[in-house]
DNA sequence: ACAAAAGTGTTACTGTTACACCCATGG
DNA sequence: CCATGGGTGTAACAGTAACACTTTTGT
């Protein structure tokens, strides 16, 4: 069910783009339209914000209504505003990304949305509006955080191996990494905590799992790297 | 003269923060408000975005139309939406920034503005609305473009010695530099060209002028340095 | 001749890259 | 016992950081 017209701002609206890690795949949320334009079609999750209603919440409440997902923390990427990028009328976009493990959420299509679904990111399918440039900027976004900050914490599961990691950064960096320096990189960071658990689901060798150190994390991020002049 | 309240649109303006490097202090560009709400106040140079406009060229025209400075590059910074940021009713600002040369534009002011000036940016006075917050964001994304490409062309006269554009740099990370460091890193980049000129307006030695190489300097940009895992 | 700013190299250290083999486990 | 993926060290190289004195010029 729409909300209101008299209390949305009708020509703002959000967009959202959340990447997922799941089968060692990167993953992008999408939603199925249950209304014009574009009814029936896979889009990002989407909506209009109200008038008395900050942006950032406003993000959050269009991803849970739209899709489930609530309670996590959404980036600004950007404004996007092409003249005719919405049919009906001028609406100007603003994109926000954020990164979740999928396993930890489970979709349930709500507001405007008849369906909602992780996809592959390799096998994004072309998205109306200018969908496809937003996941462009939030993917350069994210690629560019990855290089400040430690990254991984909100895409993977509690435990995981170091491969897991490292292909992650893969996927996201889109090449291919060396394992023995990613290691020696990732682990003087001292943010990741060896386990006595492996995991036995793969089927060579057992990889030890790791936890990150939530703690040291946190003051990694905070920090970030320094890449001083 | 106020445009038309039909053409724009009511709930989204642009606000431009434009910085300038002048006698060697960071400046920033700020306009006398005209119009309500805050006339007389100094304020960033900021408009209404045009129903039938692009954002980017909006952000060029609001920018010339009140403070003269016409043809340059403005690259967005963000949206800014906090409810009551605007007084009358709710307004959604994009921030845009840019780099220029103070000397080699004159100022104007024009629609809704009384005056125009320069201000040194340590100096710079609590703002209307939220345009410390966008100033805020601005200087920090100016800083971290600083250390993923050269800058300085935009800012600095056509000549110039190698201590100006260290300054320069100094003044934009708020920080001390090495001088020979300083020196080192920027020559090896090969983007100066070494004039036989010298500076003599200063005390003691006269010092070197320096030219950027364009062509260099425009590859070195779009490639970006490499910051790799 | 003195005050002011320009110019200039070296060394130690730190981080990055490139690279190949043995190990543990399940089937 | 073999296929699969896990795990490990070192050496060359590149970049960064710390540091102090001499040179040129105008007054």
């Amino acid at each position: 069910m729409s909300h209101n017209l008299d209390k949305i701002i009708e020509n703002i609206s959000i967009d959202c783009v959340i990447f997922g890690f799941e089968k060692n795949e990167l993953e992008i949320l999408l939603i199925k339209r249950g209304i014009d334009p574009f009814t029936g079609q896979w889009a990002l999750p989407g909506g209009f914000i109200l008038k008395e209603e900050e942006l950032d919440n406003a993000a959050k409440r269009i991803l849970e209504e739209t899709t489930g997902v609530e309670n996590i923390f959404l980036e600004q990427v950007a404004a996007f505003g092409e003249l005719h990028r919405y049919p009906d009328r001028r609406v100007i976009t603003i994109g926000y990304f954020a990164l979740i493990s999928p396993e930890n959420y489970s979709l349930q299509p709500g507001i405007d949305t008849s369906d909602a679904k992780w996809v592959k990111f390799d096998n994004l399918p072309i998205l109306p509006f200018d969908h496809n440039e937003i996941v462009k900027k939030a993917l350069k976004k994210l690629q560019a955080k990855v290089r400040n900050k430690p990254i991984g914490f909100e895409l993977l599961p509690e435990k995981f191996t170091l491969t897991q990691l490292q292909l992650l950064y893969e996927k996201i960096l889109g090449k291919k990494l060396d394992k023995r320096n990613f290691r020696k990189k990732i682990l003087k960071m001292e943010i990741l905590k060896k386990l006595d658990e492996k995991d036995k689901t793969t089927h060579g060798r057992a990889a030890y799992l790791y936890q990150f150190d939530c703690n040291a994390y946190q003051n990694f991020r905070e920090m970030g790297f320094a890449f001083d002049l």
